[in-house]
Parts: C-alpha cells; structure tokens; sequence
DNA sequence: ATAGGGTTAG
C-alpha cells in the first residue's frame, strides 16, 4: 500500500479470511495516500467496527481534500473524539482561511496540544491578522511554561521551549508581511533554531529582494552545522533563481542529487524553477520530466517557464498534458496560459481559454487574469474591447490593470487613452517610476517633447527616480557587480579591453543600437553616454557570460528589444540563449523575442 | 492519523 500498489494489497484484503479494524483502517489509509479518495470513502462506509483511528483517518481524508462541509458532518456524528480529531477539524479551518470558526473549535477543544496552538496560530498569520498572531504567541510560551512546570518539571520545559514550530510560523509571517526586522529579531532571540528556520529567513530575505543578506544566512547556515535538506534546498534555490546565479544553483543541483532528493517533488520544482528562471529552459525540461509524481506547481513552473522564454506552443503542450495526466489546474496555471497566449500573439486561443476556464476547470477569473485579457487585447491593438473589459470587469480596476491599459496604450500609440491609463495609476502608485517612463516614451514616439518634459519635471516633483543600473555578473562562483563607468572592478582593465573589441564585433554583425527612444531631449553628449552605457551593459553581460564557458560570442544578431523594453536594457544581467534577463531594483525581468514577459511594463 | 516551513504567477 505505502509503494502505491492499490491493486494488490485490495487482493490480499479481499482475501483474508478474517478481518478486524486493522485490516480496514490500512486500507482506507493506503487508498488516501494514494489519492484515492472515493473509494476510502466507499471501505469506510461499510466497515463493521469503526474505532477512533478509523474515524479520524476519514476526517483528516475529508479536511486534505478541502471537504469541510463534510468534515464537520462527520466530525458532529463521532461517537467519541481525542486531541487528533479536535486538531483535524481545527486544521479544516485553518486550510480554508475560516480563522473565527478555527478560533471557536480551538476554546471548545477540551484539551490542547502544541499542534492546536500553532495551527490557530498559522490562522492569524494567513490571514495577515499579525497582531492578534503575537499576541496569542506570547501568551502560548506563558501558558506552556506554567502548565508545563506546574506538571512535570525542568525536563519537559525544556523542551518545550525547544519546539521552534510557533517561532517559524512568526518568523514566516513577518516575513510575508515584509517585516524582516522583526523577523530576523525572533530569528535571534528563539532558544533553539531548525532546519525549518534557516529556511524561513532566508526565503524571507530573498522575498523582500535582500539577495545578498539572503546568501550571507546561507553561509551562515552551513557554518552554525546545519546541513542542508528539503527545506533549506528549496529556499537556496529559489534564491538563486532569484538573482539568476546559474553557476551557484548548478553547485546546489550538485549536492541535491548528492543526496537523493533530486526526483522529490518539492526541490524537483525548486530546480526547474532555477533553472527556468536562469534562462537554461532545456535543463528545466530534463530535471522536470524526472520529477517522479508531478503536482500542480511542477507542472505550472514549467508552464511559466516556456511562457517566459517566448515558447508560447511549448507552453501551451504542458498545459494539455497537465490536463490529459489529470492534475486539476488551478487559478496559477490559467495565469501561465493566459500569458503565454499574450506573448505569442494566440489572441483567439486565448481568448476562448479565458472564457472557458469556468466552465472546463471551474476557475473562476480573479483580477490577474483580467489583467492578463487586457494586456493580451491591448498587444492585439484591440484597444477598444481591452477598454470595455476595465469597464465590465467585476473588480476595481488597480493599477496593474491601468498599467497593462498604458502600455497597449504604448505600442499602438494610443496617447488619450494612455493618459487616461496613466492618470489612474499615479493616483495609485505614485512611485512607479516604470508608469512615468512608458508615458514619457509615448510622448516621445509622437514627438511631443514639451509633454516629455513635463513628465521629467513631474517625477522630480513626486520623488521618483528611475534607479541607477547596475548589472551583476557571476564567474565562478563569484558574483561581480559594475556600474555605469566603473573604475574600481579589481579586473577593469582587461574587461574595458574586452568591451572595446566586443563593441567592435558589434557593430561589423551589423548591430546598430537605436536611438529612438534613448532619452530623447538630453543633450548630444549625454545621449552618446548613454549608448555607449547601453552597449557596456550588453557587452559585460555577453562577455563575462562567455568566458567561464569557454563557448564562442554570438554577438546581437538574434537580439531584438522592443522600444518598450528599451530602457530596461540599462539594467541587462545577462543574457542566456534566446533570453535576456533584465535586473531593476526590486527584481530580474525576462525578455525573449523583443516582449518582456513579466507583465511590468518599463 | 493531527501542526509549522521550503516550491509556482504577478
């Protein structure tokens, strides 16, 4: 039953001349495991003698298959109940985001255990209810340290203490809520870190875009003895997927198939998403078919990730398949398709997929998928049904949605209804320095460079500064860092020596840098400074990316940018393939084929 | 058998 043989083991059930609740409750706990709900069920139904276990085996079945109603049923016609059934139904609630009903099992609940404490726990800091979270975690170690010591003495006091459950549940929730110095003081002041821990703060860092801090707690980790596992795997690679450190996540792979969690679902998925994210979409592929049991976020990473490389049809196949090896998708996966759709010009498929999706998989649209119609009707230059959609959409419009109107807006030169757009999301986000800069670009494509200094003066008066690019270069293992003009890279001699013979090839492949739309109304001066920036930016990323590899430079020829991106350019990190991967200040874009598919608009 | 963390989009 464990290694999923249903079939056999219903033989020998079948077979057995006497059976007792054992017999059952193995079975219906084999069927679960395995996802096959219906048929636990069905055993459960007409055993004999049900016994507590067995009771509790169908709750917790109910609660992991998100059947409350159910649950509770059950749960009101148990002849008796223990600790395990009142913290199944607490969990039903926690899962589903019920925190008042959570709270009135958690008072009811005759006796509590720390799994009752911290599931209420995890309920306040889902629900984003930090405060109350606090509060209840104070008064947990208060209530656990007298009970405990009034019971049984210093030896189990300790340990509770040691139980780093409630202190994670903490630290994760002020990291969601971007608290990281709050995060990190519990991190300092909890008696006894895990594993777990290490793996909170510093997915924590990552999140919140501290990637350097992020690596130090890595090191840190490994010199505190900490050997890394699932959980601390996950949240290394995630991080270097977020600051694309393709070397650094290959050494990792290294050591996750060292130790055997290679085909494993969850670090599985954590290696596509590196290497997707990386721009290595082959060997996402490869380490994404090993994955022996596939879930939902296997499947929706490596739909993104073709989506995100331009490979629109690629995309597109994953989903079917998705759908064809029954794995339901969910409101993520439609996000993927949508977007993919979007970037690959599928405006009909896309269309009829977002129309559909209710029906097929039952998914209803939230606001991203809205958004995704927008920006894929917008790219289409259906301006007006794009409009319509803001209107008749059942949320309000935010600035993502007025963001994915301005830059349709943007391509199809469209500029009353991108100040329209516009105006919407300055009252919005009035620091998104990316909003002012698509508008000023609007301007100047119609040549309207009075309004393009407005839009300059505007920025200054709100405070925005479009924020100085820098691009982060990793050699061995090494991460490097240049700004515009540098003069203090301990190697600057030979990489200005480089990118002076690298502009060379340039420009006889025939590379010629537009100047459309470099910033328009600076002086000639500037304007050269600026494009000799821009190549740098493209030449350190090239350059330095060949080198380690030893492989050949192929120079600009299969390197489009759309004017939209142009900008981002500046800000280039490298560039892998067909994909350019983009840093700004709070997070790496990717661009293939001209189109930027994070859906930012620059 | 029940809790917590780590993976996916934007």
């Amino acid at each position: 039953m464990r290694n999923g043989h249903c079939d056999l083991a219903l033989r020998v059930f079948d077979a057995m001349p006497l059976r007792n609740s054992v017999s059952y409750n193995a079975m219906i706990s084999g069927y679960l495991r395995n996802a096959k709900f219906s048929l636990a069920r069905h055993l459960f139904d007409r055993m004999p003698h049900k016994d507590l276990f067995s009771w509790n085996l169908m709750l917790t079945g109910f609660v992991r298959n998100r059947r409350l109603r159910d649950a509770r049923v059950l749960f009101d016609s148990m002849p008796e109940k223990d600790v395990v059934s009142w913290n199944a139904m607490l969990s039903g609630y926690v899962r589903s985001g019920h925190v008042e009903e959570a709270r009135e099992v958690f008072d009811k609940m005759p006796l509590k255990n720390s799994i009752s404490w911290n599931g209420l726990l995890s309920a306040y800091v889902q629900s984003g209810r930090l405060e109350e979270a606090r509060r209840l975690f104070e008064s947990k170690s208060d209530w656990e340290l007298i009970s405990w010591n009034c019971l049984m003495g210093g030896y189990v006091k300790r340990n509770m203490l040691g139980d780093a459950s409630s202190w994670n549940i903490m630290i994760s929730g002020y990291c969601q809520s971007s608290d990281i110095t709050q995060a990190r003081n519990l991190f300092d002041m909890m008696p006894q870190r895990d594993s777990v821990s290490w793996a909170a703060i510093i997915a924590g860092y990552a999140q919140n875009g501290h990637y350097e801090e992020a690596m130090n707690m890595l090191v840190e980790m490994k010199r505190d003895g900490e050997s890394l596992n699932r959980s601390t795997f996950c949240s290394a690679l995630s991080t270097c997927a977020d600051i694309a450190a393709l070397e650094l996540g290959k050494q990792v792979h290294g050591q996750v198939v060292k130790t055997g969690y290679e085909n494993g679902c969850l670090v599985g998925n954590a290696l596509v998403g590196m290497y997707c994210k990386c721009g290595c979409i082959d060997e996402a592929y490869d380490v994404f078919e090993g994955i022996q049991h596939k879930d939902v976020v296997s499947w929706n990473t490596m739909l993104a990730g073709y989506a995100r490389h331009g490979f629109g049809r690629q995309a597109l196949t994953v989903f079917e398949s998705m759908i064809a090896a029954g794995v339901k998708p969910d409101e993520i996966s439609m996000v993927g398709v949508l977007s993919a759709c979007s970037h690959t010009g599928l405006t009909d498929r896309g269309t009829e997929y977002f129309h559909s999706m209710n029906k097929d998989y039952g998914i209803t649209p939230n606001s991203k998928h809205y958004t995704c119609m927008i920006d894929l009707l917008g790219r289409a230059g259906r301006l007006e049904e794009a409009q319509n959609l803001v209107r008749n959409m059942p949320f309000e419009p935010d600035a993502a949605t007025w963001g994915a109107l301005l830059g349709a807006s943007r391509i199809h030169g469209n500029i009353e209804l991108g100040e329209k757009a516009a105006e919407m999301v300055f009252k919005m986000e009035p620091h998104n320095s990316g909003m002012y800069v698509l508008l000023s670009n609007l301007y100047a494509a119609s040549g309207r460079w009075v309004d393009v200094g407005k839009m300059r003066l505007k920025m200054r008066e709100v405070g925005v500064e479009k924020t100085p690019g820098y691009s982060w270069v990793e050699v061995h293992n090494k991460i490097h860092t240049f700004t515009v003009g540098d003069c203090f890279h301990p190697e600057k001699g030979r990489i200005y020596a480089f990118l002076e013979e690298l502009d060379l090839k340039m420009k006889r492949e025939g590379y010629v840098s537009s100047t459309k739309l470099v910033l328009h109304d600076v002086v000639e001066e500037e304007k050269k400074h600026m494009l000799k920036y821009h190549s740098e930016k493209l030449a350190v990323a090239f350059g330095i990316l060949t080198i380690p590899d030893g492989r050949p430079i192929r120079v600009m020829k299969n390197l489009r940018v759309c004017e939209d991106c142009h900008n981002a350019i500046k800000h280039i990190s490298r560039i892998v393939g067909r994909l350019i991967i983009v840093r700004d200040s709070h997070r790496f874009h990717h661009f293939s084929d001209g189109i930027c598919s994070c859906g930012d608009y620059w």
